[in-house]
This record gives structure tokens, C-alpha cells and sequence, in this order.
DNA sequence: AATATCCTCAACCAAATGGTTGAACATAGA
DNA sequence: TCTATGTTCAACCATTTGGTTGAGGATATT
């Protein structure tokens, strides 16, 4: 079931510090020990950060050596983003409205 | 901050019932028991995901009486397509070019 | 006034989460 | 071979999460 995984997904993306590494890994690969550079948390920390992206398959692992270096998967952000994307066109309809309503409110003024 | 409100926006689109409740609003107006109708928990359980999505702002509520009638809201899934929008560029992107690499390899053999 | 309905609240519980520290592992460099 | 480096693992802790049950509040219904 694809459901599934879009529970780790979704819970992946509730946490700033993995968003922030998500937006990091977006301009170029990153080692862990580079990913967990800009937080105010020990290194087994963030490890276990990137070990929850990786899971919600967002992110991918390649061992060099000792280093590990990670890179964004493609895949299951799309699975999200398509999901959100059914509500997407409903809820512009929605601020389409409102926008439309507070204009004639204001117009009435 | 922005920031502040994706982490509960995420968060609540983490779990299965939540994202069930949300399609089910996205069809119509829904009270918390026809909410949490659907579902082999509690209604006390049921509850506590309507105030989660509630908090999350994914959701707004109007009190009728002595039920409650919740319909969904705009704003926060807006931010949230947005969030994962800047990488759904950068995913198609490596999409294409994985893609045209294929190709290429495909053609040269 | 009595009762049924819709919903929240409080207390509790088990499991998951996010953090720590210390040890261990694998590899690179001296 | 010895040591330094990059990373994980294990144990632990506090907090949050997702569920339960039982009680209570507010409103309809009879």
C-alpha cells in the first residue's frame, strides 16, 4: 500500500531540523557528519535524524570508506507533494472565495 | 515564523486516520461524530485527531448546538504544497535528467 | 423534569520520539 | 601498528503520541 509510506513521509517533514537538512541536501550532497554541522545536537542525534529520513525513503545513503554520504531521493516527496496536490485545487477554490468575499466586503465599506 | 506552523501541518498529515478525516472533509462538512464514525477507536480517540488537525490549522470549527460541524481550511496545506513545491522542481529535475541519461545509455548500446 | 445525544475533559497506559552519553566499529593517515 | 576520524549502536531519560475508560457539560427531545 503506498499509504504507508506516506505516514513516514509526512511525520519525516514534522521536524524543523530535518527540513532544514532536506533543504541542505537540495544544493548539494552532504556527508552526515555535514549534515549535523549546523544543529546544537550531538552527532548521534542528527544520525538518527537522517536515519528517519532515510527510512521515509526521502533520502538515500552511499558508504565511502567511513563517510556516509547521503543524497535526496526523488520519489516519495512527489508521492507527497501529489497527495497534498487533490486538496490543492479544492483549497484554491476555497481562497479563491474568501478573497472574492472580503473583496465585496470591502467594496460595501 | 512560517516554520513554526509546517511542523504541526506535517505532523498531523503523518498519521492515516487524520489524512482519512481530511479527505472525508474535502467532500463535505463533517461533525466530530461523523468524523470519527469511520474509525474502530474511541470517540474520546476521534477527538483528539479532529484538535490535532485543528491545531494545525487544517481545520476550523463551528460549534452548532451541542455538535460540532468542521469544515476544512486553506491556508496551512497552501504553505505546506508551497514547502514541498521548491523541491518537487528540484526532484523533476534529476527525474529528467536520470531519465535522459537513460536514454542516452539506451541509445548508445 | 427526565432522558438521550454530542462532545470534551481527566486520568491513565504503552509505545514512539528526540535527546543525551559512552562504547564500539571501520577506515584513513602517521 | 598506532591513532585519529566518521559513523553507528546501546542504554538511558523525559516528553509526546495515540489509545483507553469514566465522568461531566451542554443541548435536544420527550
Amino acid at each position: 500500500m503506498v499509504e504507508h509510506r506516506l505516514d513516514d513521509v509526512f511525520q519525516a517533514l514534522g521536524h524543523p531540523t530535518r527540513r532544514a537538512m532536506l533543504t541542505d541536501l537540495a544544493a548539494r550532497e552532504r556527508t552526515v557528519g555535514q549534515l549535523a554541522e549546523p544543529f546544537a545536537i550531538s552527532f548521534a542525534a542528527a544520525s538518527k535524524h537522517v536515519k528517519v529520513l532515510e527510512r521515509a525513503g526521502l533520502l538515500e545513503r552511499t558508504v565511502i570508506g567511513r563517510t556516509h554520504v547521503c543524497h535526496l531521493a526523488p520519489e516519495p516527496i512527489e508521492e507527497a507533494y501529489r497527495w497534498l496536490g487533490r486538496y490543492e485545487r479544492f483549497w484554491q477554490e476555497r481562497l479563491d472565495a474568501l478573497e472574492a468575499e472580503l473583496r465585496r466586503e470591502h467594496d460595501a465599506s
